[in-house]
DNA sequence: TATATTTGCTTGCAAATTGCAAGTGCAAAT
DNA sequence: ATTTGCACTTGCAATTTGCAAGCAAATATA
């Protein structure tokens, strides 16, 4: 089991020693926002994030209580990895970093999700985490 | 002059491409909440940065405009880094990690700071953001 | 004026992490 | 019985990181 080494008691740094890389954040991404669930789906994103970091990450974003991984509802060869609460509340930080990029970049955004969340962030919040858990259930 | 390869036209990408490691939030962090603004000082934060990750980020961040590098008031031997608006930008997302830190691990908040900002994040994270913008002009 | 110290880096090198390509094992479909 | 799909694992080169030391210019001290 790989354990997480903890740099200072600062929460900022505590959270970026498990989030502060450039791919545990994108897999939680397609999570919330692109209703993704499966080693498959994630290795098709735009980044094509390489599969033994998606394997690790994976290993120790569950190991870490972020995600939990099933079996699939339909298949018993596939899996399913899930948010947790925990996982769900990591959702404020990827909507900030969305609203930076989308300022500051030049990126693509689906269209209304930009207005969506300035009309208000935290309605849009609680909805995306809520698609989330409802994905969970089925 | 380094180049910043974006990953994708994704907005979260994006953001991660310049901002996902776990060294350059924590140098904004020393500026924002810590009033840093000294190579000297950003080496004796608790997280122990490398000399060359420091000097490497601090090129990069200067680069991409988050942030200006002008000779001290005081010293011509030394230099002080303050945050542009598009670094002050950034505060929303450290707040964000702060938040979730502070909730999911063992960490040490100064006193006062999250009970202000569960207050009134908007207004906590313009606070500091005005701290921040009237420390550059002294 | 000579010497020491402060400040902000740069350099060299070992260790760890990442990226790429290929391969493996198991379940399910054909 | 064989092939396909899915979730990884493995080997290896390239890049990034961490550590220790060194360096140069400006300032402080003797």
């Amino acid at each position: 089991m790989k354990e997480l080494k903890q740099r200072s008691t600062c929460p900022v740094s505590t959270s970026l020693d498990l989030l502060g890389d450039k791919w545990t954040l994108l897999i939680l991404r397609d999570i919330v926002f692109a209703g993704k669930s499966t080693y498959g789906q994630f290795l098709q994103s735009a980044e094509k994030i390489a599969t033994n970091v998606l394997a690790d990450r994976l290993a120790v974003l569950e190991a870490q209580g972020i995600l939990t991984k099933a079996v699939a509802a339909d298949k018993k060869s596939k899996f399913t990895y899930r948010l947790t609460e925990k996982g769900l509340d990591t959702v404020p930080i990827i909507v900030e970093l969305l609203l930076w990029g989308a300022k500051h970049g030049p990126t693509v955004v689906a269209p209304g999700l930009l207005e969506e969340l300035r009309a208000g962030k935290d309605a849009a919040v609680a909805k995306y985490q809520q698609l989330a858990r409802e994905q969970a259930l089925t």
